[in-house]
DNA sequence: GTTAGTGCAAACCTTTTGCAGCTCT
DNA sequence: AGAGCTGCAAAAGGTTTGCACTAAC
């Protein structure tokens, strides 16, 4: 079940709870990962193979708008879509790996900073903040510098270690 | 005149200086403000007025592939396109107001800072970052306060100012 | 019973792709 | 000369809209 957070904040605005709604809460505050409308449409479908991809799209938006999910972009890995996240944790940073796409969240005081910088600096009044990092995780850095000699020699390195 | 930076990055790798690249170039580095793709094509189209909106897209690819220039949401200010800028500068967040459109770029330590500690805390190797912010500029915060109350009372309290 | 919300189809906006012809180097 | 680049047309991906019907309150 949803955490009754969201649901009560849409209640109090007079917003009805109808069964689709139920079920894309349910689904984004559910899972811990950041579904896209298209994989969320797709875990909904499951539940209520009526639900139609238009509704998805309308209900993200009016969580959006209400301040309830927050939307990232995770540098575009994978596409051009959107993907979501319940607001329900502290501000945090995402870092995705642009070669595995794995995604880790960052907690810390340069973001506070960062937020207090802003507003005393401009006397900006924050609604929203999205800090996304693109890279290579530790991981991937290896078998990336990998790839770059087998581009740079061409085919004959990975062959030639078989010799 | 573009940087010979930009310009010199490219043909160092040999890629062609074509009459539409100087074109698009000049634009992306010359102009103080952040461009998207349709406002690029339609200034490059008063230079040379054959110049395809393809080209400009697969220029910026292009661009935004060799590291020579970040891509922008701008929080979707405006619509779901992107904005794009030179990376000439030193690292920064952009900070959106959501009223007016304005937007101000913050450069400090908490950047640095954040930076430095995604790098140690899990090994990762950076290659972009983007941070934005949206809220309301200093200006707009009161006119928006002010929109808030007409809402509430309806259209009367900027009739009622005037009785 | 009202009014907000849904499904469907169709449109929309931004960006990409295939291909023939042109142009930098 | 020849690979790389452009323009054109067409398609793709992601998201929004208009409208008649349905369901939450």
């Amino acid at each position: 079940m949803a955490q009754a957070g969201i649901k009560d904040s849409l209640r109090e605005r007079g917003v009805r709870l109808t069964r689709q709604r139920k079920i894309l809460l349910d689904l984004i505050d559910g899972s811990g990962v950041h579904l896209d409308a298209e994989q969320l449409y797709q875990l909904a479908k499951e539940k209520d193979p009526k639900l139609n991809r238009v509704t998805v799209y309308r209900t993200l938006k009016l969580l959006k708008q209400g301040g309830l999910v927050d939307e990232l972009d995770l540098m575009h890995y994978g596409g051009d879509q959107h993907y979501y996240e319940t607001r329900l944790k502290q501000e945090h940073a995402h870092i995705i790996c642009l070669r595995c796409g794995k995604v880790e969240e960052f907690f810390g005081e340069p973001l506070h900073r960062l937020r207090k910088q802003v507003e005393s600096h401009f006397g900006f009044q924050i609604l929203i903040t999205r800090t996304e990092i693109g890279g290579y995780c530790s991981h991937c850095q290896v078998l990336r510098a990998r790839e770059l000699v087998e581009v740079r020699d061409g085919d004959h390195s990975s062959r030639a270690r078989k010799s």
